[in-house]
DNA sequence: ACCTGAACACCGTTCAAGT
DNA sequence: ACCTGAACACCGTTCAAGT
């Protein structure tokens, strides 16, 4: 029955591997990298799930490719702007990326063979840096800090088991009675004093931390090497 | 033939949720998360695949357990050390734990209900960061700063094919050889000059950006809240 | 050239049955 | 109380067959 066209006008696209990648991330975005199955996809794309081999090697490439079309999203550092404000536009933008597509944050595409998206990113911010005045091991150290710095904050932020402020507070009242407050001394302040403050967003704590990184590395690139 | 002792003397041990977690992590500090098998930790553990749900509710809770378990390696803050003192070396011997088992950058035990090894842990470093001067709130971000850059850095080393200056180097020529060097410039002189010098290890970035964010810490908590 | 259906070797997990 | 075997509903992937 899923397998009836509804009408026998209906246009049936031709299936490409841009097709393939694009509902494989709309899978991955909604349900996690768990919910991307071969016959799942298949089935968005209506389609039997063997029909994606044809346009993909097998689900390794897949996932190659969904991670490059997805680093293709993220702002490359601006040339006008300087060095520091480059890379905090494009290091608030990564982690933006990395919110909608969380799947993203534990998948490396640097890994064996980087895609082209992913290789002209990197030349950029090294780019960046270089041309901000940073020397060839400067630069090396900078784009690994903040980069280093946004995936994990990113991995943190997306294993929290909460968002809005009022998740958070109701999350945190929970954890705060069942909590043998007397055993966590330290986290049960940090709990009561700072978390059910109003207004409380742990994505907050992105720029704090990034703007401490991109101080320290003004004054290492002013500094001695 | 496999399920048969080896002699009718040999003792088998009472399976326990202890012995379970351990050969867990076993098979995934050697194989990945993938080479983790209900069937396969039977295997190892010389019982059927469905004994292990006696000691262990689900998949799920096996890999919490052995998150927690290895959340107990971690050098907990020392008392008597300066904050600094303290969190660099419980920072150094976390990634070092994240070296060993590299699946756990990937599996976040604080999600939901963290485990009692967990809960400690965090209790220590917030609390020596207090201790050592700090407000609720900039311990706070003290807290997320510093183990989003631990996770982070553990997550892209575990990413590259690489390890030994040697295999770094082989792998470095490679991508040389076969990079549009025209198109990625600043990513070729950085591989040429920097990656490319003898005793280059990705793995001493660790430490540089590490004392970054710690230089940073030292004026947040000396500076304004 | 692309799509299909059946098949293979795996998964996690349930459940009735054994001891 | 713990372990087992068969079973169920899934996986990724291969391959011969269709169009």
């Amino acid at each position: 029955m899923a397998s009836l066209r509804k009408t026998a006008s209906e246009p049936r696209v031709r299936l490409n591997r841009e097709r393939v990648i694009g509902a494989a991330i709309a899978l991955a975005d909604s349900g996690g990298l768990d919910a991307l199955t071969m016959r799942r996809l298949g089935d968005d794309l209506s389609v039997e799930a063997m029909s994606v081999y044809n346009h993909v090697a097998n689900k390794e490439d897949l996932i190659n490719g969904m991670a490059d079309t997805v680093f293709c999203e993220i702002e490359l550092p601006s040339h006008s702007d300087d060095w520091r404000t480059a890379i905090r536009k494009r290091s608030i933008s990564f982690r933006d990326v990395l919110v909608r597509h969380p799947w993203a944050t534990t998948v490396r595409d640097s890994g064996t063979n980087p895609g082209a998206a992913t290789l002209r990113h990197h030349d950029r911010v090294i780019g960046t840096f270089r041309n901000g005045g940073f020397s060839v091991a400067a630069a090396a150290h900078a784009f690994s800090a903040v980069d280093s710095y946004i995936y994990g904050f990113a991995m943190q932020e997306k294993s929290l088991p909460f968002t809005t402020p009022e998740e958070t507070a109701a999350m945190a009242e929970i954890l705060l009675a069942q909590l043998p407050t007397s055993d966590y001394p330290y986290l049960a302040e940090l709990t009561a004093d700072h978390v059910l403050k109003p207004g409380y967003r742990y994505s907050d704590e992105f720029l704090v931390g990034l703007d401490l990184i991109l101080d320290g590395l003004e004054s290492m690139r002013a500094g001695p090497s």
